[in-house]
RNA sequence: GUCCCCAUCGUCUAGCCCGGUCCAGGACACCACCCUUUCACGGUGAGAACCGGGGUUCGAAUCCCCGUGGGGACGCCA
């Protein structure tokens, strides 16, 4: 195991969403990359805001994401660690003693009520206009972050900012540095967003007297549409609707790590082994990027049409189970219905009202296809070809089916097409599918035959 | 308003660090054609970009400066 020890620090204070899902990612891979260690760190410090049902929601979308944690919250296989808790809100002791130590060597002061981080230099009075108010600055030389990404980046940090509420709660600054020295963390990769932080923290390891870590700003993934970086609040935005939708969270993860990051080549669709040996922080990119779910939902069908085929009927069960589809059949029928359509669907979501009817005899006829097909060639006359088909027909496999109506058609001097609209139009109601041979043999006999004859009946 | 970051097809991006091999490559999306049993998948092809202006240089997508545009931060939120 390596040193490199990096941390995701997410709030429960709202849901979990594609951005900090990233960040996660991006931390996790580094950590697995270079063998070194990921934590989990809740920074809970705000009371208002905070739920027990965000927390849930954090653990529950990075298990599904399957970016498991070496040190955090002990939930399942993950957690534990040396350096815990690692609950902000369990670690008061450790912020207060860390405020003493500022206190003592004269870098903190009291002021209404609040415990301030003082800097160094001249003090001067000046009005700011856009805040409104006359502020004290100090005259520092500005702070210099070496930023893996960004390079070298300087900033002036140049007003004493709180570190303890005036309610004796500690603020964000002071906790993410406190936590960051104590958990000895190496590498802090995050959001560009704290970029404008940073020289904040960079002046507290200073106070400290503690060398900072190394910093990495990631880009930002801004909407898909509209300005403004991605927020919890936009279309498309939370991990738990991916979830729901029984989107592949391998398709999630690898196209999240696109977004910012590429492995150097043309190569896209990768496994997470993969992805994980070729992952570093200078193949991150410096600018930010525009979610498209379009090319999320690719990704998606480009793993679900790789999947194995038990697999695949696992995940299409589950997903059903969920949303409450499962209609009770054997498991071999339910099984030969998904294969048959896997190669169709770009998502499990789709997969309910696609295969509709292979569950039940009452389904949808589209009356537009209806109209259409009636009213070209003479389907009556097919569908009377097709019943007395189908009575005799090998139903064994899709092959023999096929074989058996090409044979028919042929004996009519027709072709396979004359046959194959009305015919599914009669045992599915729609226009679209899988082969309709396939549609006979999955159907099987019994249920083919009553269909083509309820359609003929209904002329 | 102040400060910080960024800038290649509509979108994600390769190329930029180490200037010439780039009249800029791939993917998604879009369009056409092919395959075909409908719809997809797949295949082939088309259209589509170096933000603008200055410099440096024999030569710039690549280096420098300015402008413009986009993004972020300016809380006793995280």
């Amino acid at each position: 195991m390596s040193s490199v020890r990096v941390r995701f620090a997410p709030s429960p204070t709202g849901f979990f969403h594609i951005g900090s899902a990233r960040t996660a990612l991006f931390n996790w891979l580094y950590a697995r990359h270079t063998g070194g260690t990921f934590i989990l760190r809740i920074e809970d410090t705000d009371k208002e805001r905070n739920s027990e049902a965000f927390l849930n929601l954090i653990y529950d979308s990075l298990a599904w994401l399957g970016l498991n944690w070496d040190e955090g919250p002990k939930i399942g296989k993950n957690g534990g660690g040396d350096f815990g808790p690692y609950r902000q809100s369990e670690r008061s002791d450790i912020y207060r003693d860390y405020v003493a130590k500022l206190m003592n060597a004269g870098r903190a002061y009291e002021k209404d009520g609040a415990i301030w981080f003082k800097l160094l230099g001249e003090r001067y009075e000046v009005f700011d206009e856009h805040r409104k108010k006359t502020v004290t600055k100090v005259k520092v030389p500005p702070v210099v972050i070496e930023d893996r990404i960004r390079g070298r980046v300087e900033r002036l940090e140049d007003e004493d900012f709180v570190i303890v509420r005036s309610d004796g709660n500690p603020v964000f600054h002071l906790v993410n540095v406190v936590d960051d020295i104590a958990m000895q963390v190496t590498h802090i990769i995050r959001g560009e967003d704290h970029l404008s932080n940073t020289s904040k923290h960079v002046a507290l390891y200073e106070g400290f007297g503690v060398k900072p870590p190394e910093f990495a700003h990631i880009p930002l993934i801004l909407k898909q549409n509209g300005p403004g970086k991605m927020s919890k609040r936009d279309q498309g935005a939370l991990i738990e609707e991916y979830q729901r939708r029984g989107y592949l969270p391998e398709a999630l993860v690898n196209f999240l790590c696109l977004l910012g990051w590429n492995p150097g080549d043309d190569r896209e669709k990768m496994p997470i082994d993969e992805i994980v040996r070729l992952f570093d922080l200078p193949g991150v990119n410096q600018s930010n990027a525009r979610f498209d779910d379009k090319k999320l939902a690719h990704m998606n069908m480009a793993y679900l049409l790789a999947q194995p085929a038990e697999q695949f009927v696992a995940q299409a069960r589950e997903y059903f189970t969920r949303c409450e589809k499962l209609i009770p059949v054997a498991p071999e029928y339910f099984r030969a219905v998904m294969l048959l359509c896997q190669p169709k669907v770009k998502g499990l979501e789709e997969l309910p009202a696609y295969t509709a009817y292979f569950f039940t005899d009452d389904f949808v006829i589209d009356q537009k296809v209806r109209d259409k097909v009636m009213a070209k060639g003479e389907p009556k006359a097919r569908l009377a070809e097709l019943v007395e088909l189908a009575k005799s027909a090998d139903f064994t496999s899709e092959a023999t089916m096929t074989e058996a109506l090409k044979k028919l058609a042929e004996s009519k001097g027709l072709g396979f097409g004359d046959y194959q609209a009305v015919a599914r139009l009669a045992v599915t109601g729609t226009n679209v599918g899988p082969s309709i041979t396939g549609i006979f043999h999955v159907l099987g006999r019994e249920r083919t035959v009553r269909r083509l004859e309820t359609c003929l009946t209904g002329f």
